[in-house]
DNA sequence: CGTGCTTTTGAATAGTATCAAGGCCGGTGG
DNA sequence: CCACCGGCCTTGATACTATTCAAAAGCACG
């Protein structure tokens, strides 16, 4: 079957994934043995909000967005995921996840259960290690992008929405465009506000010359002007 | 010396301290051996923000804020912190600490630095596994939050904030009383808004029957109706 | 009993969301 | 091939919400 193969995790290419990093030879061989590797089509739901918690989810390839609904089910786009990185985590070891994930374009997925996990977490502790050091950093991004919402005027916003796009994804070698199927509404939930804000300030960020826009493709001319607006919110270092 | 007494990890009572639920008795010996308790007056700067990392604080009893700086210095607190729970673990294994923290209240912190910590990492694995979860945790609470700046008013997002207060700090016995001295700028900071509109937001909180204020004293009267309208920008499930 | 701080409140202003109309574009079916 | 449909995108007008500024009142502390 095409759509179901189990990779390897003992000769995995994936120098990112922590799998890979954190386990022993016979616990790579172990979790092979158990995990399913799925592929899930562009557009395709891989977590269900709220749905109960079998596991964790390592990204094998591809881009994925995970999102929450808020307030007459609005979405709000949590982060943005690619190929080495995982998903689920904020569920493991509780009931329902709290998120929603799904595909950006065709992606492998590896998933591992729950029991699987906890019996690699004990046994590996550089496994266990790799994956605290992970959630510390989400945990530092996410809080500041926690004030960043908090400060941020609409405008910043979207512009932080746009470096959060080339960041996770995008770029085509040092061309500063942005490689990845987005839309005004994607960029809105990302930034917490609506589809109609980002169209207009969108326009406003061609005018001062931080961004092209040529069809479907966003450019981002001016990076420098980015980083140093976001730098204005930060203390003495940079982040994100 | 008053001020610097170290306690002793192995018959600690705090049951909520990490160290106690994940070291061995070896371990927890040893780092009672390393690490230094320090007792920090009411409004003590706890950690600088930006300063090198040299370790993780436990607080042994207190309150604590953690917050960062953002455009023009506005604070946002981030997080608010009590006996038995950590502080400068967003720091850990990094150059600086992305935020600060200040005692709220009069409060004893043990410290132990990072040689220490990363040795017993590796040989407690339940010690990882119990901060693997915590940050989880606070990552999962973080995200939410991220939510609520982006979609509620100012009104909510104060509702919010005083929530925090209470689940954080305060609550003598049942009677929905924050108890702990708190400033309209402290509330203004959860909430990512200014004093005068905390001023002005609080007055009709009173108004619409939610809250009694007499004085220094807040009284949350109608938790339901908070928990409600948080309610209602959250999937299926609730949180913080 | 000042002095300096926080808090309250009003008025002006700025910023944002909402609504509605029209344009653009790609896909579908005649 | 062309007409039509539905989606997303753009843009203006309007209403609403939030911030800022300023002035005055309250409060804590020496």
């Amino acid at each position: 079957m095409r759509n179901v193969v189990n990779h390897q995790c003992n000769d995995c290419q994936l120098k990112g994934c922590f799998i890979n990093k954190g386990c022993s030879p016979q616990w790579l061989f172990k979790i092979t043995e158990k995990k399913t590797c799925i592929k899930y089509k562009s557009g395709q739901q891989i977590i269900h909000e709220g749905s109960p918690v079998f596991g964790m989810y390592f990204i094998y390839s591809g881009k994925v967005k995970v999102f929450t609904s808020g307030y007459n089910g609005k979405e709000q786009i949590v982060r943005l995921a690619k190929t080495g990185q995982i998903l689920g985590h904020r569920g493991y070891a509780r009931e329902k996840y709290p998120i929603g994930a799904v595909a950006l374009e065709d992606s492998w997925i590896c998933f591992v259960d729950n029991d699987t996990l906890s019996a690699a977490f004990l046994e590996n502790s550089m496994f266990t290690y790799e994956l605290m050091m992970y959630y510390s950093d989400e945990l530092r991004k996410s809080e500041a992008r926690n004030k960043y919402m908090a400060q941020m005027t609409v405008y910043e916003k979207i512009m932080f929405a746009l470096l959060m796009l080339y960041n996770h994804f995008g770029f085509k070698e040092n061309s500063n465009i942005v490689d990845i199927p987005y839309s005004r509404g994607d960029v809105a939930s990302i930034a917490g506000t609506n589809p109609d804000q980002v169209s207009r300030f969108l326009a406003e960020l061609k005018k001062d010359k931080i961004i092209e826009v040529n069809g479907k493709v966003l450019k981002l001319v001016n990076l420098d002007k980015i980083r140093t607006v976001l730098k204005s919110y930060v203390h003495s270092f940079t982040n994100e």
